[in-house]
DNA sequence: AACTATTTATAAGA
DNA sequence: TTCTTATAAATAGTT
């Protein structure tokens, strides 16, 4: 949208070409934060500069959240060739990249799923407390507030 | 762009909401795709629609070669906020299927790193005869075209 | 899905 | 580089 139609071809000057990608990677990101306002979903980019220097965008949630919500309909994704293809690795040093990676996620899900299982043991274990508690809080409301329960 | 300015404010409308997520992303991705040509680099999308359906867009690469790729720039990411917080994580379900997703992704990465360990032995076993048979070639074509090759 | 009045993005240029 | 401006593109409302 300027003086002259764009012609869709790499740039070959690296000046204009790193221009050019901080113009358009900024109207992405300004779009993709519309769409996740107005529709009030989810959203994440990640975007790599011509001098490689990655970029990520994510609406609301972290982009791993995002990521994990995605997992979730892997027949989805799939279908629109998401699922990860990890044969393109052409390095060992990538594979222990990734490796490294996947492990510290691996520790973190760990963490998280044992934090999970605790607090719903203690939940579990003070069910009757708990029960007891609202039981007598919907008593002393409805001791309260009978004529409009009854309407 | 259009008839009226938009309001920054989730559409209520099911109906028109999911209208608007269909054309905007259209756009999103038709613009990601031309950041990518034009410069030669790589973009990665994820988005829901309002409805719960994923979408993903990866320019050349994968998505997950443009996720490794992003992981060799850890601190960039933690700079960008990228850096997984694995802590939104909500339920026991939750952490099992990104687990599982986890686990699948080791598998792979194992099997790759397997095969380029083996290809590597295979060409550092075989150097010397590659190397003879690319010296053999060399001599047959200094033979065939010294003329060309020494103007 | 198609149309079109407008808004927005942006390619060149200053 | 940031600002301006003419023009290309996107798109909101409508059909």
């Amino acid at each position: 949208m300027g003086r002259n139609k764009i012609v869709m071809k790499k740039i070959e000057d690296p000046g204009a070409r790193q221009q050019f990608y901080s113009k358009r990677k900024g109207s992405i990101v300004k779009k993709s934060n519309e769409l996740g306002i107005l529709c009030d979903t989810d959203i994440a980019l990640l975007m790599f500069s011509p001098t490689g220097e990655v970029t990520t965008y994510s609406s609301g949630k972290s982009f791993e959240d995002i990521m994990i919500n995605a997992m979730k309909q892997p027949d989805e994704l799939n279908r629109r060739s998401y699922e990860p293809q990890v044969e393109h690795i052409n390095t060992v040093e990538e594979a222990d990249a990734y490796k490294q990676y996947l492990l510290g996620a691996m520790e973190r899900i760990q963490r998280s799923k044992a934090k999970l299982l605790a607090n719903q043991e203690f939940l579990q274990r003070n069910e009757n407390v708990a029960m007891a508690l609202v039981n007598a809080e919907n008593v002393a409301a409805a001791g309260n507030e009978s004529s409009c329960s009854n309407a």
